[in-house]
DNA sequence: GAATTCTCGACCGTTTTCTTCGAAAATTTG
DNA sequence: CAAATTTTCGAAGAAAACGGTCGAGAATTC
C-alpha cells in the first residue's frame, strides 16, 4: 500500500522509455509488461487503460522538459547564455520527445486532446520564460529589445518552426548545425553592436 | 520496364528506413506503402512477401558495410589508424543494424536462417580483412604479431563481444568509451615498444 | 487498338492486441 | 492463525490490425 504510487511511477518511467523508442501505437501492453517483469493483466490494476498510461508518461515527460529548461537558463549567468541554453535544451528534448507526437498524428489525433491542452499551458509558460530572458537581457544592456512581449513570440515562432523537420522527417541531421545558424542570426539582429 | 530494377531498389531502400527503425516485427506493409506513396497491393508485384523485402535490405544493408569497411581502411595508411578505423566503423554499423537482430531474435528465428548465412560469409571475410591488416602491420614493424591467423580471431572474439551488448540492452551509452578502452588494450599489446 | 505492364481498392483468414474476469498468491489486519 | 484486503496472474473474448490475394482498370508499349 506504501509503494503504490511508487510502482506507478515505476510503470510510468519504464513504459516511458518504450513509448518514446516506438510511440503509442507500436507499443504493446505485452511489451510493457515483460519490461516490468509482471503479468500483463497486473498493470490494470494501477491503470485502467494503455492510454491512460500514456498520458501519465506526456505529462511526467512535460515536467522533465520544464525542470531541464528552468536549471539550464539558471547555470549561466549573461543573457546571452542563458538564450542560448535555452534553445539548445528545448530542441533537443524536443528531438527526444518527436516520437510521441509522431505517434499520435497517426490517425488518432481526435482521442488524445489532452496533449494539446499540455502542449497550449506549455507555450504560455515557454513565453513568460523568454520574455524574461530578453527583458533581463535588456535591462543588463546586451540585448536591443524595446518590446521583450513581441520579441518573445518571433523567438518561439522561430523554435515551432524548428520543430516541423522533427515531425515530418525522421532524421534531419543537421539539426544542431541549423540551430547554431539561428543562434546567430538572432543575436546578430539582437545584440548591441 | 527498364525503371522496375531501379523500382525495386527504392522499396529496399526506403522499407530499410523503417525496418532499422522498428524492426522486422513492427514494420507494417502499409507504412512500407505509404512511405513510398503507393497502394500496398502494388509492392506485390515487385517483392512476393514481407519477408523476401527483409531479406534483400539485409542484403543490402549488409553490401553498404563491407563498402563502409573497405574504404575506411583505405582512406588511411598506417596499420594502427587503420585497425582503429576497422573498429569504429564496423562497430557503428553494427549499433545501427543492431534494430535488425532485435527484430529477428523476437521468437521466430526459425525462418530467419538466411541471415545465420551472410553472418557466416561476413565472419569470413571480416577475418581475412583483420588478417591483412594485422599482416601489413607485422611487415612494417608496427605490429608485433607472429601469426596473423590466430590474432585476427582473437581480435574478431573481441568484435563480437562488444556486439553482445548491443542485443540484449537497448542502449549502452558508453560503447564509445569502451571502444577506446578496447583499443588502447589492444594495440598497447601489440604495439613494439 | 491490342497486348503488356503496372496500380489499386476491396476483401479474406489469421494473428495480434487491449481489456476483462475470477481466482489464487501475498500481505496486512484483527 | 484466520479473516480481510491488497496485489498478481492466466485464460479468454471481442475487436482491430495485418499480410497477402484477386480481379478490374489505368498507363504504357508495341
Amino acid at each position: 500500500m506504501v509503494n503504490k504510487e511508487e510502482f506507478r511511477k515505476k510503470i510510468i518511467v519504464t513504459s516511458g522509455q518504450i513509448f518514446s523508442r516506438y510511440g503509442f501505437k507500436k507499443t504493446t501492453m505485452d511489451e510493457i509488461a515483460r519490461a516490468l517483469k509482471m503479468g500483463k493483466s497486473s498493470i490494470y490494476y494501477y491503470y485502467k487503460s494503455k492510454e491512460e498510461i500514456f498520458e501519465a508518461v506526456v505529462l511526467h515527460e512535460a515536467n522533465i522538459l520544464r525542470n531541464d529548461l528552468t536549471t539550464a537558463i539558471k547555470s549561466v549567468e549573461s543573457p546571452g547564455d542563458k538564450m542560448r541554453n535555452y534553445v539548445f535544451v528545448r530542441m533537443k528534448s524536443f528531438e527526444k520527445l518527436s516520437n510521441y507526437y509522431n505517434a499520435i498524428f497517426d490517425k488518432n489525433l481526435d482521442h488524445f486532446d489532452f496533449i494539446e491542452a499540455i502542449r497550449a499551458k506549455y507555450d504560455r509558460e515557454e513565453l513568460a520564460i523568454l520574455r524574461l530572458i530578453l527583458y533581463h537581457g535588456a535591462r543588463k544592456k546586451v540585448f536591443n529589445v524595446t518590446n521583450s512581449e513581441y520579441t518573445a513570440l518571433a523567438v518561439q515562432t522561430t523554435l515551432k518552426g524548428l520543430e516541423v523537420p522533427l515531425f515530418w522527417k525522421k532524421r534531419e541531421l543537421n539539426i544542431e548545425e541549423r540551430l547554431n545558424g539561428i543562434l546567430d542570426v538572432l543575436f546578430n539582429g539582437i545584440l548591441k553592436k
